[in-house]
DNA sequence: AGCTTGTTCAACCAATTGGTTGACAACGAC
DNA sequence: GTCGTTGTCAACCAATTGGTTGAACAAGCT
């Protein structure tokens, strides 16, 4: 899965179990068990998607006598929303040119070599 | 992994190959030779991750002859930015609150049952 | 000490992933 | 038509994934 920590964020939420247990946590803690109960899968199952979670540094645990509340980490989605953000303006930047070019080019112009490396 | 377009979409971005293609398409579109070449992997794995971005919606092809140029598709990325935006904002709001309450509260009062269900 | 609750570890399984090689289709050029 | 270019399809492989069951660990309760 590419051990760079852009691709374990990108990873752990491409799963609707996963993104819905951080919905979830985003109204406040739970337990494992707690987190489990709306899903049709084992207890087990949970907690590995939740160890997931942690190794994308999503949710932290925390110990609580023999309970481990999960803890949504919100921050690290600003890596996710960074990355996206800078591509889709530099996409959205081009087709601006693009446009204005297109605009400014008189109607019967052969267009030539499409724009590349513009 | 889950058919549904979010899944797709995250784990198109998963894998840093893929990541580098979309970044290197915000600049124009590209041929799938061109986008292979500064990888060392073979074009058919090249031709591979495309196919997964074009599942995910990411990007489109066209036909130009016997190439076939590779578009990114942008708007695809703003799915991905409601919904981890739409999180982010509601567990910033219920760390405020939070922090609100911890601030009303008089130094030598026993915190009760913390926060659960709040 | 012994029982119960909450959570994880280990082994296993089927399905998927990212990569390979080799064959093949589609098209432009000679 | 035949040749080189561009791209995909098919089969295969090792590694990973998401799930299971069963055992083990950890901490409080009696």
């Amino acid at each position: 899965m590419a051990a760079d920590p852009l691709s374990r964020v990108f990873a752990a939420l491409a799963d609707p179990t996963r993104r819905d247990m951080v919905a979830r946590l985003t109204a406040g803690d739970a337990t494992v068990n707690e987190l489990a109960a709306p899903y049709s899968v084992t207890v087990q199952a949970v907690s590995k998607h939740l160890k997931v979670l942690a190794e994308a540094g999503l949710v932290s645990r925390t110990r609580d006598a023999q309970r481990r509340p999960v803890h949504l980490e919100a921050e690290v989605l600003d890596l996710m929303t960074a990355w996206i953000e800078r591509y889709r303006r530099e996409a959205e930047e081009r087709y601006r040119r693009l446009d204005r070019v297109l605009a400014a080019m008189p109607d019967d112009v052969e267009p030539v070599a499409p724009t590349e490396g513009m």
